[in-house]
DNA sequence: CCGTATTTATAGCGACCGCTACAGAAAAGG
DNA sequence: CCTTTTCTGTAGCGGTCGCTATAAATACGG
């Protein structure tokens, strides 16, 4: 897993693979049928820690959710022990027309997360959370937008605190708080 | 320059070069040397239209710079006729450890954007433009990590429209605006 | 301790990689 | 028209790719 999180999917070979693992090719290949099928069980395994699907699931509002979304993608993002960045972001690049199947795998992985924060969204729009005008799809593609971002930022060699600060920045994009926090006691209402 | 930036570096085969210029190895290494000189060339010819560069000289401010960038990020990375994107940023994400080097010679060009962006943030810093406690290299950061996540949703799909719209989100977090906007009438000072 | 079943290591398959020697075709000079 | 020079196409170099047949080594049942 590590070694695909770092180097990706086809920039890793199974002569890299096997001696990371310190078995045999054979061995390897019973264990796990060909090189995708690995790749396929290795984003499962990486899955398992689905800190996105956690917070939207366990946070009450999607403004809570979120900002721990990019809250924790800033710390696991930079974590020590393994690869910065994330492997569905990184690992499916840069594809020859051959694997083309794999990085289609991870985008779908990609767009179900973003759909998963559009669907927190609106329904935060639908309870009166937020402003009727909001637009869940555009304000979860900012979002991701972000986070993909930070990805990329800590494979540049970003910190953790510099990411905090970036997700602390992407907060300032959240919709209501502008008049909420600044508009003072209510005025007359325009008309 | 369209193969390259479409599969990077590596997943860029001599053969699909060659069969994309219309013609033969042999004529390929006369005229550019090996593949990673033809790449260098193709970063430069890339790099000849360099909107970042060009709105950080023109734009009389950082901030109406920063918001040409990702206006111009909307667009380009959007635009027909050639992949989505940024060569740049997508070229090289998956390299094995012999091509390290074409890795980090993009990365230093994105250093060098970002490092751009900061210092034109910290000139209007300096010049009363923007609130003191600003830090340049964090809201850099912050619009790099933007620019760099529109353009991995434009490889993911992401419209032209959708791209203008995260611009829009981002530039809320511009430092200075809230307070201007909403504060209304300035109240008594503190102290 | 022996025979059997399972796993492991050795070696190598065909295909493609980046790259090039060499021969045949095209262009330039007389 | 012939010679010389430049260029282009064919073929193939060593190496690595993903993957596997086969043999040696191991674990198990009696």
């Amino acid at each position: 897993m590590l070694e695909f999180w770092r180097h990706g999917y086809e920039a890793t070979s199974i002569a890299s693979l096997t001696t990371a693992m310190g078995i045999r090719p054979p061995s390897l290949y019973a264990a796990f049928g060909d090189k995708r099928h690995l790749f396929e069980e290795v984003v499962q395994r990486y899955r398992r820690y689905d800190f996105t699907a956690r917070a939207l699931a366990e946070e009450p509002t999607a403004r809570a959710a979120i900002a721990r979304v990019l809250r924790e993608a800033a710390a696991n993002y930079t974590a020590p022990g393994h690869p910065p960045g994330c492997l569905v972001f990184s690992a499916a690049v840069n594809v020859g027309p051959e694997s083309a199947d794999v990085r289609e795998a991870l985008r779908g992985i990609r767009e179900a997360a973003k759909a998963a924060i559009a669907a927190v969204i609106a329904s935060d729009v639908a309870a009166g959370l937020l402003p009727e005008d909001t637009d869940p799809d555009i304000l979860a593609l900012f979002y991701a937008a972000t986070v993909q971002g930070m990805s990329t930022q800590a494979r540049d060699g970003a910190t953790r605190r510099d990411l905090e600060r970036v997700a602390e920045l992407a907060m300032l994009a959240w919709p209501g708080k502008r008049e909420d926090a600044a508009e003072g006691p209510p005025g007359p209402g325009p008309g």
